[in-house]
DNA sequence: AAACCTTATGCAATCGATTCCAGTGTTTCA
DNA sequence: TGAAACACTGGAATCGATTGCATAAGGTTT
């Protein structure tokens, strides 16, 4: 019917012979108009089909009740539970999000950064790219004061609020779990560099090997793409290179089950000949046979910490003044199969 | 420094000594501003820190340039692979998108669909919960004349535009599989029925089984909520009933895993004693042993195809009239070992 | 009856960018 | 030389909602 003209206030108030401010307020529910005047505007904006115009609206109050989030990628497991944390407590407090994905690209990131504060998001969450390796694009919104969060894939020397897992801890925990159930030739497959919590989980894991007297073998170490096809490939040139291996430390789930599958499929036998760690504690270690262990980070609990501190920034609830929030989320390992000691299990 | 106000067009013109439309033609690249004003409006709009208000931009030009999206859930493989796509060819037509998610819940995605609206987003793109019965709360933008298309879970009676996969064909191509592989006694685990694909899926199974003069044996087939937990339980009942069962197709690949687990964990030679097939062609079917034969519904093509169908119609270059466009994605059954025929495949 | 408060409503500016319609000054061509 | 064409730029309204300030009517107090 009507679909070249929007009917706004405007016409509400007209079509009632009221002002607009009249309207405006009794539709926001303002407590100086009278309950008849706020009756009559209801009504009459359901019969014309009145819509709120959100934008004038946030144009006008300069205040867009949206916050911004940048992801590499939504479909891996820990980002999409994050995710979901963070609609969800965002959502109780009626803020919108906007979720975008870089898809590892630091030249898109740079993008949607810029779309996002055109948009006039009141905040940013993010998680960075592998390679994002300038972050003076996120300045902006640090220049306009608008609270900038990252989690997970944290800058190490750009000052902002961080929330993340102790991926220090993850490394330790996993390593020094395989040295207590015997292994002392481990591998760890790991992430690109640029990013800090792959070396972070190095860091931890290197440390907990030194508990036992042993310097990683520099041959033992991967970090790269942690697609399945790589894994597969550097855990044939493990073979090949014909060392001792007993154990594998997983940059993740994924890539865990990876090897886990190409082990069976080699005719090893896991957990006894191969003990497997992975991380992220991904709900399919849980259902496959062995099933993994891995180290849960969390992702509903980091979720919550970001938006929360996000609305408090936000709010003014919480102040750090010249200072910068970093909230660490304890990880802790979750024993499967995947990494018990012989004869513990049995697997089929 | 300046948090408080804002640098705007006017505050470069006034700088400048041009007016305020001279600066906006400036910036949009106007051809009829000389090279010159050009030049100098730029360089003025860096040195002030300048940024651009798409909000106020919006609001004039009644052109947001974002799209609406809503999902039930983005950690599901399929569902943020379509999400992927649709973002990314909107990402190459300098299109925004708001994802959200319903959470399955009809309540929050009637909040999201107004919240949407009220954003001036253009058009709106929907896979709807397992339980939308209601597809009025859809009306604002079909009122409006803002596009809105569905895409994998469909209304059936809702007139709107429709990507979708041949669920039909899915479920009679595994079934088909199946007895082709010798298995008559086939269960089904389906989604709630309220929601059209798995009573489509069934339609195809129970019609690949007539060519086999097989009518379905109502005690095997189930619709439930395809949690694992649940797929495990209606396995066991099914075992509990001393019934013959040769093979299960199953609603998802998350259940699929979790069913040739758990039947592994019994103790069940798979594929010899049961096969399954499961559905979306999860990544990791192809990870796991034995691997899962699954139905592929080509994602990446269901997001492309909504994201254009949404672009041409918002172009204006796609006129459906009062028709409704109803796109069917082709699928296909992906082979692999879980419902091999005997001795064809060795598993560990 | 004057002063004062309450309650309910209206006026008009404002948020920041866009764009139609004019209005310059310069060039070109008959 | 006059007129038309052209290249730039400015004025001012506009998008739709919000809000500080003003105002009016009615009621209460002294």
């Amino acid at each position: 019917m009507n679909s070249k003209t929007e009917i706004t206030m405007k016409d509400i108030a007209e079509a009632l012979g009221l002002s607009r401010s009249t309207v405006s307020r009794a539709l926001q529910g303002h407590p100086h108009i009278s309950a008849d005047t706020k009756a009559q505007v209801m009504d009459e904006a359901k019969r014309l089909g009145y819509q709120y115009n959100a934008m004038a609206a946030s144009l006008r109050k300069k205040k867009s009740n949206t916050i911004g989030l940048i992801v590499p990628r939504i479909s891996r497991y820990y980002q999409s539970a994050v995710i979901t944390a963070i609609q969800n407590r965002l959502h109780e407090n009626r803020y919108n999000l906007m979720i975008c994905q870089s898809n590892e690209s630091p030249e898109i990131e740079k993008e949607l950064v810029d779309a996002l504060f055109a948009s006039r998001v009141e905040g940013l969450i993010v998680s960075t790219t592998l390679y994002t390796t300038d972050f003076s694009v996120f300045d902006i919104f640090a220049r306009s004061g608008r609270p900038l969060v990252f989690f997970d894939r944290t800058p190490k020397s750009y000052p902002a609020h961080k929330i993340q897992g102790d991926d220090y801890k993850g490394g330790y925990l996993a390593a020094d779990h395989l040295l207590r159930q015997g292994c002392r030739n481990i591998a760890y497959i790991g992430g690109a560099t640029t990013c800090s919590i792959y070396r972070e989980r190095y860091d931890g894991y290197r440390d907990a090997l030194a508990n036992y007297g042993i310097v990683p073998d520099e041959e033992m170490v991967f970090f790269h793409d942690l697609t399945p096809e790589n894994a597969v490939k550097t855990f044939d040139g493990i073979l090949r290179m014909k060392k001792e291996l007993d154990a594998i430390f997983a940059g993740n789930d994924t890539i865990a089950l990876a090897l886990v599958t190409h082990a069976k499929k080699l005719g090893m036998r896991l957990p006894d000949e191969l003990k497997i760690v992975g991380y992220s504690n991904d709900p399919l270690t849980d259902v496959v046979n062995p099933s993994i262990t891995s180290v849960e980070q969390h992702p509903y609990e980091v979720g919550e910490q970001s938006a929360s501190l996000m609305l408090g920034l936000i709010g003014g609830t919480i102040k750090p003044g010249k200072n910068y929030i970093s909230v660490t989320i304890p990880v802790e390992l979750v024993e499967r199969e995947s990494s018990q000691k012989m004869a513990d299990t049995v697997i089929i």
